[in-house]
DNA sequence: TCAATATAGTAAGTATACATACAAAATAGG
DNA sequence: CCTATTTTGTATGTATACTTACTATATTGA
């Protein structure tokens, strides 16, 4: 009986599946709006908005990723033209990444549409459900 | 001043927060009971132990994954000894997937970990925000 | 000051995830 | 019965994610 429990009454199941489906819902609505972006991408280039020229690990940490994935990130970030990396003269280990005009200007365009599709991210609820899912998901979270 | 919403208010970033805190509670407890799976392949298992035989494409649905990702997961199962792909005699395109004993062993031996484990996933909420949190979750999945 | 330690970014390896395309096989429909 | 469509599994390519290890550089502490 103990042993015959669902996936779906597993948490980390359950989670797993909000976030493909969120995944989902912003490949979808983003691509509809012509960006060509992913969740992880949109982070990087809204944290960089509010701190202009931060180095990759203490961006890594601002999002919560490792240094190697956010070191592939800024990469597909840099191709794309959105930020540039320039070699901090403080610190010869580190680079200071920084916003583009057209990646500001992207960034810019995207946003609304980026807290447009949150609400469809959490399916049917009502908004007041929405905002207790919000709220207890944030204090789920360990480093809150 | 809409336009400065943290992060942590949108809820596509919180989940994708959750789910590494759940990915990473998952690793830490499972390793530390002895066992090399992930949480994909423990759904995998799972789900095979309650339908033995099962080809890829319907395990696939089931846990909500695509062919071609379940297709590797398979592979490392094989690779473990957990489960053989059988060609299915009705459908020549298919394989039927099935546990081996060292399979349903060492499921046996994983599940109470992965079930203790939950609480944990959802850091110190009590017993109760854990169960609305979870309800909350399972009705934002749009195919519940 | 200088050796021990810590940190920044990269590389390599593993494991998801998904899109697209493909060959082989099954099914539907006229 | 035969063609058009669908489906199964695989292959390829892209993008996370994390671990371990490595080099270059910074910092700490005796």
């Amino acid at each position: 009986m103990v042993h015959s429990r669902d996936l779906l009454d597993l948490p980390g199941h359950v989670i797993r599946r909000l976030q493909q489906q969120s995944a989902a819902v912003f490949q979808d609505r983003t691509k509809a709006a012509g960006f060509d972006v992913t969740s992880v991408q949109f982070a990087a280039l809204s944290t960089l908005a509010t701190a202009p020229g931060l180095d990759q690990a203490s961006l890594a940490k601002r999002i919560a990723y490792d240094r190697a994935t956010i070191g592939g990130v800024i990469k597909r970030l840099e191709q794309k033209g959105w930020v540039v990396r320039m070699p901090d003269d403080a610190d010869r280990r580190a680079f200071k990444v920084t916003l583009t005009a057209e990646g500001t200007a992207t960034l810019t365009e995207m946003t609304p549409i980026v807290h447009a599709l949150q609400n469809e991210i959490m399916g049917g609820l009502s908004q007041e459900d929405q905002g207790i899912l919000l709220g207890l998901m944030k204090r789920a979270l360990k480093t809150d």
